[in-house]
DNA sequence: GTCTATAAATGGATAGAC
DNA sequence: GTCTATCCATTTATAGAC
């Protein structure tokens, strides 16, 4: 009990983690620091003590993604695997959050409220996914290079078409189910296969 | 002036409308009686007369948005053009609202908002997502047939992934700009291609 | 750091006059 | 059909005590 992770984490980083499950789920405007105060056990106030206005701590979500993207990308493409089983990695590790029923990609979600959000938000949701397209840019064109994938146009071309699938599987799947999720993964894989 | 067609709209057909934009610029969660209301230029109050409590205006747009692809949809495939052209069709027809900036495909948008949704939402949705890849598994299978398209796996297994490229397509280029769009659709083009 | 209390604004909804 | 007025709940945010 006293090592559980979630109690080693300070206040701050307890509110973000909150927040973050929050933003898959309900999007950054449909939570409140109401909903993050009662998961934490604490009050409304407190949240404001640590971030005092909603903008900052939409900030401090993306530097949170953005953090998370730089390891999970990093060990990805460090990996001595081949160029298919890092996507499988990749792609599960997107799984794993949807399985977790009712969650989509948290990029998603802010790319649908982005009429709404605070401007210091926008240069950083554009970073982010630029970021997450340079990688899955990087994995297909190690494939190949392997040879174990075969599309026609650029590298550069063919992660926007990646990206978007794996994105718009979660959010399909959580209307229809997530066999809907495999079949479009599958395909996609299909198309990818030299 | 006088056959403006808003002004022939009776009330009730004009604030669907104006809802149905705010659902494609902000989402379902996100507009209020008073947005519509001020666009209008009547109250709050005379749309509660229209529709008593949200979820039925909710309804009434899944209605709105069903009779726009049985019209359009239908449309399309009476068409004597082959099935690239059919397809190039349905995609301007989602171009022309993506240049109409910071507006999504409103089934996104729902989607987006899915864990807000009133219940009554939720089947009409499941509904419309099946409808309009049932008609662009129809398009491919075309395509197929007139030998224009040539793809592993499944028509209906492609048409997923045709949806979900448009969608996103649409839902970066917000972000993005119109370019990622284009980019995207000729990528998805090249892959479609026999 | 956390609390109580409160302010100010907004959103959904209703009652009743015109 | 539309309005004014009002209600109640929620949300962001602040002040000040502990």
């Amino acid at each position: 009990m006293f090592f559980m992770q979630t109690r080693l984490k300070n206040r701050k980083e307890q509110i973000i983690s909150t927040a973050l499950e929050l933003l898959k789920s309900h999007g950054y405007e449909n939570f409140s620091y109401l909903d993050i105060a009662n998961q934490l056990g604490i009050t409304k106030a407190s949240i404001h003590h640590h971030f005092p206005k909603k903008p900052e701590l939409g900030v401090a979500l993306c530097q949170a993604i953005q953090t998370w993207h730089e390891l999970e990308f990093g060990k990805i493409l460090a990996m001595k695997s081949d160029a298919k089983e890092k996507l499988a990695i990749y792609i599960n590790g997107m799984l794993r959050f949807a399985c977790d029923k009712n969650k989509i990609c948290p990029l998603s979600s802010l790319q649908a409220d982005i009429t709404l959000l605070p401007d210091e938000m926008h240069a950083a949701l554009k970073q982010l996914d630029l970021q997450e397209l340079a990688f899955i840019e990087q994995l297909l064109q190690q494939g190949l290079d392997e040879g174990l994938f075969n599309f026609e146009g650029s590298a550069q071309s063919q992660a926007i078409l990646v990206v978007l699938t794996c994105k718009g599987a979660l959010q399909y799947s959580r209307v229809h189910g997530n066999a809907l999720f495999e079949q479009t993964i599958k395909q996609m894989n299909l198309l990818l296969a030299a």
